[in-house]
DNA sequence: CAAGCGCTATCTATCGATAGATAGACGGAG
DNA sequence: CTCCGTCTATCTATCGATAGATAGCGCTTG
């Protein structure tokens, strides 16, 4: 049983940070969902800004890996936003649940530098990969395709914001399916 | 002096939330800021919850005002949306700030109930006017608008949270000008 | 005088963080 | 094989800071 205790520690806050936010995860509640004291794991995370900074790590890595996967498995680029899509539709699915990303970017003049960075990075990661989509399908200039991948990004996020708010998943599929017929989303 | 203390104290943590979210707002500082002490502010709201819900009130109250005001300002519905997005612009000209009922939507499950409830209204008070004036200009069916105007509501609160992050105004201005061009914002 | 309002002083709960102890695994030395 | 030292991982107990909240005093003003 390597029930490792590092990564149950990291998988039970990567959930309470989507859910409550960043500001809302405690080392005692997070110990005591794990089953472990506070103390351990300050063991493992010296600091609360390091487990931070460790979790938006991981997820952007995780996600330049998920992304990539998605541009390898089809050359189309309408259905690559469409999985684009479907995972932060996944997060919502998932016990109404944010973007870790997203949440965090909500509280960003509060977060310690060192997640701070980690949050930037996933709004990085999300923009290269959109612009790279959108390269595929039409030979645009570069200016007008970042343009219109940080406006998709932007858009993804707060329909994900919105539909939390409702509690109701069905908001994101149409705020979605709205950008779809507007022409914003390929 | 009638530099009315309550006024004070809603303007002040109106301020301090927009910048760091609900959470991120202690009577303690709230109260130093005014040039009073922390019980003073406890005189004019009970709770926390009960500050944090009249923010919210007020906040969706002038919203509802300020929105209606354009409305009957202007006929043309182009106009009216962009001083619609010139309002959330303003938000981050002033100190890179967030709509006050945008940062705290990412808190919403952590928000007490009575601060969840005025959230919750400043987002119908939105929908419900973007859906006023999308009726304006063609009379499409009920449901097709009511989704645009969600989608709208979210591409634009989307955007302020990304352009924050960036603490650049310009993706703000450039992601509505994307929504503009794509189609979803008239 | 009475009410309204802000104060001092204090409470309880919880926060992130740290100190120090301990149980057990591992490896090398005799 | 066994003893010794070290390392890992967790524990208990506690720290100072800060959170929101409260009781009660005193000033000011109508």
């Amino acid at each position: 049983m390597t029930a490792d205790t590092k990564q149950m520690i990291m998988d039970a806050a990567r959930a309470m940070v989507q859910a409550r936010g960043y500001n809302g995860l405690s080392f005692r509640e997070l110990a005591k969902e794990v089953g472990v004291k506070s103390a351990s794991v300050h063991y493992h995370f010296s600091t609360k800004g390091d487990l931070g900074a460790a979790l938006a790590r991981r997820y952007a890595d995780e996600a330049i890996e998920i992304f990539d996967g998605f541009l390898e498995a089809s050359q189309d680029v309408r259905a690559c936003m469409r999985m684009y899509t479907d995972v932060f539709r996944s997060a919502l699915s998932n016990n109404n649940r944010m973007c870790l990303c997203g949440i965090m970017a909500a509280e960003h003049d509060d977060l310690p530098a060192e997640v701070r960075a980690e949050v930037d990075r996933f709004t990085d990661v999300n923009i290269r990969w959109l612009v790279k989509l959108l390269s595929r399908g039409k030979k645009a200039a570069t200016a007008a395709i970042e343009q219109r991948a940080l406006a998709i990004f932007a858009a993804v996020g707060g329909a994900q914001l919105v539909a939390r708010g409702r509690g109701d998943i069905a908001v994101y599929d149409e705020a979605i399916e709205a950008y779809r017929a507007a022409g914003l989303l390929p």
